[in-house]
DNA sequence: CATCGAATTGAACTAAATTCAGGTCAGGAA
DNA sequence: TTCCTGACCTGAATTTAGTTCAATTCGATG
């Protein structure tokens, strides 16, 4: 679900709604595709109503992205907390980040077609704020993923390598998957989740 | 090099130039935040003048993504085309992906940056002519990095599997590397040039 | 009831890409 | 040489979408 978001919001906010819409749209149709009043339309608001809620077009897309951070990062600790092996927290791991919604599918999507966002500084204010939260994000996940391999290599389920240059690998194959998977395509996400799960292996076993 | 495209051009064309401005500025800051207009300051040439050679903006971006698309079909081709072992020929494939100049590294970074442009049509008709040239450049890779695959396969080099999964895959961490390299990083090309090619024969060898 | 802040709005503004309506310039034909 | 043509170029005007502004409505709470 979108809502639980730190932030307590008042009863007749629409933010989730936007957030909802925009996702739709920005994974439908791209991001500089979608006119951000098409978005005002489809919630119900004038154009001018969304700056209540973000500061900027931008602004929503950015905080798309961290929401899809912060619960990817979320749920790769849930499902490896308890996993001693470092090889079934790995497949563990990649099996989590292929069962998703199909608007998180988008949100994926999205994040993965604008990461290109997150390089570069932000003139506003709270753009930036939510920059630097998504970048946390992706370190932390990438951190994650490192600790991992290294787990792996310390217990010997893994030879001994450049752990965070072969997580950087492996995080990658795993996220790729997003440019190019469409549900009802020639692959579902079983078949992907196999796929990336056994290359996985491969790339990180002995 | 920029020029030697198709088209023969003018003795005072600027529009090499322009693609080189092009190139630097959306590879170092990002397309949409790099001013059109600082690309007619750049050339020395007023904004309106670019319309004389590009169509749009966006115009200009997909004549940059099909030029480094073409350009990576071909090398791929040259330095595959004399290799019979498919395993020989996947490392080939590999270190050619990572002998490129800055420029081109700007380039594929362009080109990972904008993929996503490739998927819906163009309502311009040149911009739509462009795209499709794009495509079909992405297809021809795919097809390429397919049959090596197979062949390797065919040969008992590679375990028989699903060849085309697989080869999207390898094509897939070979262009990652793209979205995170940054020249006098903590991976210099060789290295990411050896860590993939590892990779990639773990995943597809036996 | 009074009030406060969240939520909303129409009208005006702005930045950047693009179009328009015409110039200039170099090189080949007459 | 002069003329002509098409490549190349320009300043001014237009367009489009995102954004700001000033002002208003609504609902809960004291």
């Amino acid at each position: 679900m979108v809502q639980d978001v730190m932030e307590r919001e008042g009863p007749r906010s629409k933010r989730a709604g936007i957030l909802a819409a925009a996702i739709d749209s920005f994974g439908q149709d791209g991001y500089e595709h979608t006119k951000w009043a098409k978005i005002a339309d489809e919630v119900g608001i004038g154009q001018t109503a969304l700056y209540h809620y973000f500061e900027s077009k931008a602004h929503c897309l950015l905080t798309i992205m961290s929401l899809e951070l912060a619960r990817s990062l979320q749920r790769f600790r849930e499902v490896t907390a308890d996993v001693p092996q470092a090889d079934a927290a790995l497949r563990a791991a990649i099996a989590a980040a292929y069962d998703v919604s199909p608007r998180e599918v988008l949100q994926m999507r999205i994040l993965q077609n604008h990461m290109d966002l997150l390089a570069t500084p932000r003139a506003s204010e709270r753009e930036e704020v939510e920059r630097q939260q998504a970048r946390k994000h992706v370190r932390e996940i990438e951190d994650e993923w490192t600790a991992l391999v290294e787990r792996g290599m310390a217990s010997g389920a893994f030879p001994e390598r450049d752990a965070r240059a072969l997580a950087t690998v492996v995080l990658a194959m795993v996220v790729s998957v997003w440019r190019w998977y469409r549900p009802g395509g020639r692959l579902s996400l079983d078949d992907v989740r196999e796929l990336i799960a056994d290359a996985a292996v491969r790339v990180v076993g002995p």
